[in-house]
DNA sequence: CTAAATGTTACTAAAATGATACCAACTTAC
DNA sequence: GTAAGTTGGTATCATTTTAGTAACATTTAG
């Protein structure tokens, strides 16, 4: 397993339940960091930067969902797995809308929890090592490559994470502060105006040197989309 | 409901709870194509690209998780649900591991399901969160994209703004002091008397090119108004 | 130290927006 | 009712803003 460094964290308020997590979780190689109680939860959340929650309805000072409903709140948007002893619908309806992303009744089973905790990194993009695709673009993200249509291509470093950015978000135009913290980085300052331009040139005619894919598009005033 | 135009596909071999989910998501405002078997699917993906898939595991011809597994293979990349009766922790493996999203065993609630597809929607991007309507507009604000009835218009940055504030106060006349605050900003100045005139007339010309629709009037002396 | 990657700059092209002129429509006063 | 005055509609042109691109400069990696 190269699940190590995707970090997931539980909170469950009974001490044996949140033992057998963890061990299951590390078990499959993920780094877990286990919570009694939603408390320190925030102030964590404010240094680190897990992959998933794993959280129980029924915790001390404050109601599972409420919590996550909370955290969606500030902006967090980790997927999230509610784990409970609730199994009422008007439970389930809750869970759902306070943001969770899916949810299991105890007792369960661990494996279908490592299954469905797997669905979940995989459908957000935490699960690295495998591919990603957009039309005929396949983004090895182990290899760092790039093959289009069975055609490896070159790419440097800066244009493949330009690439993934586009295709982890396709159909929607990502504007010019938005790729600016997500391929740069926020530590980029004297940032010049044609700089992303010049990269989106770059790219665009390393994929597609003909411009005959139609691969992105400006969006004017705004940044570019993948179409 | 405004999930018109989200399209699912459902894949079920018996009629009586293949017209039973088409009832529910259609109820929820889905745009749902049924299938009885897989054969046609994958010429109908050709052609269209729907958000979701709802499989059965037990299909007449090809088995549920071996024919998604053909379907990432080939690059499709949608939520997939499975929904079977099929529930060993080993046919659970088989479904996630070919690919698919969540997993229901039959029989199943249908507010679980909805409540279920809601979430895979919401983390696959589909249902873009902000939408608002008006009339046969729909604005989408995240993709700085308009629909009117189904086909996209191209808007440019002012229009976009202008036709929204519009929409944010139908049937209300707008005057020319609270336009040019909410669309231009306070920072304007210099600001011609016809320039509001000119940029609405460059709307309802890219809205309603044969001036058939009568979605603006103008209001003497004060400004316009969304009828 | 060299070569590749990335950033900067200057220039061109295109798109969006603003200004203006002129005409049409509405309002009001007589 | 009609004319004068005011406001909206619209075509066209001008300006401004933004994107594309090539050439050059700087940084970084090997």
């Amino acid at each position: 397993m190269q699940n190590t460094d995707i970090e997931i964290i539980v909170i469950e308020d009974e001490p044996d339940i949140l033992e057998l997590l963890e061990y299951h979780l590390e078990k499959e190689g993920y780094s877990v960091t286990g919570f009694l109680s939603a408390e320190k939860v925030e102030q964590f959340l404010e240094e680190e930067n897990p992959a998933l929650m794993v959280v129980d309805r029924n915790l001390p000072g404050i109601e599972g969902s409420e919590f996550v409903a909370q955290m969606r709140e500030l902006g967090y948007d980790m997927p999230v797995m509610f784990l409970t002893a609730r199994d009422k619908e008007s439970d389930l309806i809750e869970g759902f809308n306070s943001g969770g992303d899916d949810y299991m009744t105890k007792p369960f089973s661990s494996k279908e929890l490592l299954l469905r905790i797997g669905a979940l990194l995989k459908r957000s993009g935490a699960t690295s090592g495998d591919k990603v695709k957009y039309r005929d673009l396949i983004l090895d993200l182990q290899k760092r490559e790039l093959a289009i249509a069975d055609h490896c291509i070159e790419l440097t470093n800066l244009e493949f994470k330009l690439l993934h950015t586009f295709v982890k978000n396709p159909h929607q135009p990502l504007d010019r502060d938005f790729l600016r913290d997500e391929v740069w980085g926020d530590d980029s300052m004297n940032f010049h105006d044609k700089t992303i331009n010049v990269a989106m040139n770059r790219l665009k005619k390393k994929i597609d040197p003909e411009a005959i894919k139609e691969y992105f598009a400006p969006v004017w005033g705004v940044g570019y989309k993948l179409l």
